[in-house]
Order: C-alpha cells, then structure tokens, then sequence
DNA sequence: GGCCCAACATTCCGAGTAGTATGTTACTCT
DNA sequence: AGAGTAACATACTACTCGGAATGTTGGGCC
C-alpha cells in the first residue's frame, strides 16, 4: 500500500539510487504548483510537464491518470501534517499549551508547504462525485478517513484538557471544526513573500495559533 | 428555499420586468446548485440548464458567459451576508455580544444559503487567473472588495471591543482571518439534513458562535 | 389581425484536453 | 556485444463543452 523509498538500499552501490522516487516527487511537486495557481480543472497535464521541462510521457509513465496525481497531492499534504505535529502529542506538558503548539505547528505547514495544502482545499467531494471507477472513491474515502484521523489528534487534547479543567469547550466537535476551519483558512490569505523572514512566519504561525486557542475575549 | 416566486404579478401594472428577473433569479439558484455540487468547471451550462428544465438557450439569453453566472452567484452569496449581518451593527450592546450575534449571523447564513457560500469558496483568485479579458477582472476585483467590506464589519467591532477593554485581541487582522476561516468552513463540512429541524439549526449556529469568540480556554 | 420582440429552443462548430499508441534513448545485465 | 527494459518524447485520437448563429413561439400593441 505504502511505497517505500528506501529500497535504494538495493542499488546502493550505484549513483543512481531512487531516480525512480525522485521523478514521481517532483512530479508531485510540479503538480502542486499547477494546481495551486489554475485550479484542479484548468491545470492541464502538459502544465504539469511544462513545469518540469518534461512532456506528458514522462507525467503518464509514473501516474496512471490526473486523478492519481491529485490523489497523491492529497497524500503528501497530510504527510506533511501528520509528520509536523504527531511528535507533539506525547510531549510532557499542559493541554492547553500542547494545543497552541499543534496549532503553531500546524500554521507552519501551511505556509511551508502552501502548494500541497492548497491543492487538497479545492475540493475533495467535489472530485469524488466526479469519480467514475469504484477504486478512486475508495482512495478517496481512505483519503478522507486520513484527514479525519488528523484532525481527531486535536479532539483528543481537547477532551483531556476538558477532562483536566484546563480547557472549556461545550461543544468539542464544534470548536475542533472551528479550530481547524481558522488554521486552514490560512491557505487562503496567506501570500508567500520573498521578503519575508522566517521570523516573521514564525510570528504569523503563533499570533494565529494564540487566536484559535484563546478567542477574543479579555 | 428561501424565494419569493409570489405576488410580482399583483404588484405592479407594468410587467415584463418582473418576469426577467425571476428568471435571473432561478438561473442563479440553479447555477449555485450545480457548482456546488460538481464544482465550477465540471459544471456545464447544460447542467444547469438541466436543472431548470431548459436549454442553453435561456441561459445564455441572461447571461453573456458562465463567468457572468459565477459573478452573480457570488455577489448575490455576498449579498446574503450583508443582510443577516448589517442590521446587528447598530444594535446597542455590548461589542463583544455584538461580535457573538454576528458571528451567530453568519453562521446561519452559511446553512441557509448553503449552494452559493460554497459555489464562491471554490476559488476566486482561481478564476481571476484565468480570466482573460480586462473587464472580468475588473469584476473580480469589485467582489473582492466587497468582501473585504464585509470582513471590515467584523474588523471593527473587534477594534472597539478591544478600545472598550472588552476584548482582549493581540493581532485584530490575524483575529479577523481566524474568525472568519473558522466561519466559513461551515460550507465545508455542513450537511443539510432534511429531519434537522430548524432549533437544532440554530444551536449549530450558536455553538460555533461561541466557540470562535470564546475560544478553548477555561 | 398583422407586426414585433422578448424569451426561449435547436443546431452547430472549433478550441482545448485527457488519455493512448508508438518511437527513441540510455543504461543494465549477462 | 546484444538483448531487454526503464524512462521518457512524439504523434495522434476521441470527446467534451463554451459559445454563437439561427429558428420558433407566445403575448403585448396599434
């Protein structure tokens, strides 16, 4: 199910470890870009060729069909995610702070790696009403199982902090809809600026971080 | 749900004006259900000519191009929100109830004219990109000012809040986009339930409210 | 009662695109 | 060294869909 990348150990000796595994990646990577400037729909497979210095051969020789790449966007963006803030879950610290670290963290994905999470925005239903084939709806429901199974790792710091009296949330379905809602919406506003320091990322990471987790009132 | 289809021909003697905008109106509505349903690309003008049980032919009588639709469907989106919101700015309370009741507002409005918020979310800066002609991105920028004046509303009740000691807000423009991300990604995961009847409704509605103004801490 | 025009319906076309089939190269393995 | 194959490039097809051109109809107006 899962690919592997180090099978390189395999062809170790040789310079040529994983040509294989990078190609797809950047594909990945150029398919990102593509999606996140024209949309899934306008984003034609020869952009996505044009964008590597590659034609279409190359893009069908490693993805059977757009959808595949799109479903393999969704899957590295969560990666990505999954990989930022699963080391946080078992820190030794207060759920209210551990909460604000997850959304820092979060914030910061979304901004280091806008192409992927941009993608995955424009519409995951939308695409599985489009799918024809039973296979690319099951992918999707994985998909979305995935994504579901992201956003629980919040629930659950919810209701221990709840459980603990750290936290007050009447309603923690709602306010992990709300939390994630206002830490996605980042991708939305978010203009990656050449000038823009990695402090001030960081800075932008923890205000919204603070807002989510404390609201507004005084 | 929410059309007036009614007493135009009672009002007023001179007709034939009336009728056209009916028309419009159900154009509209239609074009909001198809897009939302099968986003803006893979919804084709005779889907939504489908949906009124007509051809293209009507549409296009209306409408000069499918961007033209799409521009309508979201000012009219946009429209809702003014409003549902507008009214309560004026009210005279507290700004940080004032926040709670807009909040509460718009929430509702996210369920109730469900089609349009989710047609306009998927990707305006999208479809200025691939606008080609001058005068569609002139349109586009119209919209997007016009949500900015709405997100203004909300800007400024928090900056009075915090005047007033009221609200406690570090970043009001980080705060702003918190709030609304958070309310907007209503459309994303609402489902309208038939059987979910009209209090349960608003206590989604309140929930959310709560929970983007109040926050996760004790 | 014939004219006119809005409000559609019908028909058609061309541009653009996902996917395929086939050609080419370079590299590995024996 | 030649056979096999991975990793592409090239060329082509089938099809969709936006938009336009044209046809039709029903109701107001003199």
């Amino acid at each position: 199910m899962d690919e592997h990348i180090d099978d390189d150990t395999l062809t170790d000796a040789t310079e040529g470890a994983a040509p294989k595994q990078d190609s797809r990646r950047e594909i990945i990577e150029a398919a990102a870009q593509c999606f996140m400037l024209k949309g899934l729909d306008k984003a034609t497979m020869d952009d996505i060729a044009d964008v590597l210095g590659a034609t279409k051969g190359r893009v069908y020789h490693h993805f059977r069909s757009k959808n595949a790449i799109y479903f393999a966007v969704y899957r590295q963006a969560m990666q990505y995610c999954f990989d930022a803030v699963t080391p946080l879950i078992s820190l030794d610290t207060s759920n209210i702070s551990k909460l604000e670290l997850m959304a820092h963290a979060h914030a910061r994905v979304m901004m280091d790696t806008l192409p992927y999470q941009r993608s995955i925005r424009l519409g995951v239903e939308v695409y599985l009403r489009g799918s024809t084939t039973e296979a690319e709806r099951a992918v999707l429901r994985e998909l979305i199982t995935l994504r579901n199974d992201y956003e629980n790792l919040y629930r659950e710091v919810l209701r221990a902090g709840v459980a603990q009296g750290e936290l007050d949330v009447p309603n923690i379905e709602i306010a992990s809809r709300a939390l994630m809602g206002a830490l996605n919406g980042l991708v939305d506003w978010y203009r990656i600026r050449p000038d823009q320091s990695e402090g001030e990322r960081d800075a932008l990471a923890r205000a919204l971080a603070h807002a989510v987790v404390h609201g507004t009132t005084a």
